[in-house]
DNA sequence: AAGTTGACCTGAGGGC
DNA sequence: TGCCCTCAGGTCAACT
């Protein structure tokens, strides 16, 4: 589920509770997660103040005095801030709680288990964030830079945007919308794109990603912001998830790639 | 090296 | 109503 938009929103949800709080205590209900949640991380964590919280791509960096965790959303992941009194749901598997009286904690809901919880002295350096390539949002990103990473690939343009290790935070909802946006084939080879379509393309990210986060992210199903509301970003796709249905530009039908994993969508007539 | 496929999970929705 | 099938926002590991 969670993009960079959804994350993003989530990080500027959960700022005012985490910054500067110290962690009373970490609750694991059901460690099985995409990896195991550390057997000896509560004992661990306990007092330890939240110097900083960042995203990276998908990932969740909260900095403690010492180490720091890394929390991914997987597909169906959210965390919400709950108090002592709401009683936790079977697809709740920890609940990371602030000291103070009321017990204030933030609760990762997550029902396939795909999302994560670790632990790092030095997270920058941690083997699933350093190969991350540049933020989208952030200075160093841009059609110059996809262009050459693009150089000599025959991969589909959608499935490169997808590779968290060229540019980072993009998933199958806005990966599909800047393409719509740019006008550009979800199957077209990456490497047979030129250095104006690829200026383009990162314009139609930036311009997209900006507009999701602005919503507070897309809530297809199961993304919620830390305090409950969903995103409202769904109602401006063109595109994803749309097939059958008319394109905004010229009102042919969008179609759906299905074959092999995740679908694209697009317009036949608008994107080349 | 780059590209493709399978694997990890649960839950929802459609067809019969 | 219920069963079976397909599909879903991610991404790593193991293949070719």
């Amino acid at each position: 589920m969670p993009e960079l938009p959804e994350v993003e929103t989530t990080r500027r949800g959960l700022i005012p509770w985490m910054l500067g709080a110290t962690l009373a205590d970490l609750i694991v209900r059901e460690p099985r997660l995409r990896w195991p949640i550390p057997t000896d991380l509560t004992v661990l964590l306990r007092g330890r103040m939240v110097t900083d919280l960042a995203r990276r791509g998908k990932y969740l960096i909260v900095s403690l005095e010492k180490g720091a965790l890394i929390i991914h959303l997987g597909m169906s992941g959210s965390l919400r801030v709950v108090g002592p009194e709401v009683p936790p749901g079977p697809s709740e598997p920890f609940d990371l709680v602030l000291a103070g009286e009321p017990g204030v904690r933030v609760r990762m809901r997550d029902p396939r288990r795909f999302g994560a919880l670790l632990y790092s002295e030095d997270p920058l350096s941690h083997p699933l964030i350093a190969p991350l390539g540049p933020e989208p949002l952030e200075a160093g990103f841009d059609g110059t830079y996809l262009h050459t990473r693009a150089h000599g690939r025959t991969i589909a343009i959608r499935d490169l945007l997808l590779n968290g290790h060229i540019v980072a935070g993009i998933g199958n909802i806005y990966a599909n919308e800047a393409l719509f946006e740019a006008g550009i084939h979800p199957g077209r080879a990456a490497g047979r794109i030129g250095a104006d379509r690829y200026a383009a393309l990162a314009r139609a990210l930036i311009a997209v990603l900006s507009q999701a986060l602005e919503a507070g992210g897309t809530t297809l199903k199961d993304f919620a912001r830390s305090d409950g509301r969903p995103g409202y970003f769904q109602q401006q796709l063109q595109v994803y998830g749309r097939e059958g249905k008319p394109c905004p530009r010229c009102a042919v039908p969008i179609t759906r790639l299905s074959g092999g994993g995740r679908s694209s969508y697009y317009c036949p007539r608008c994107q080349r």
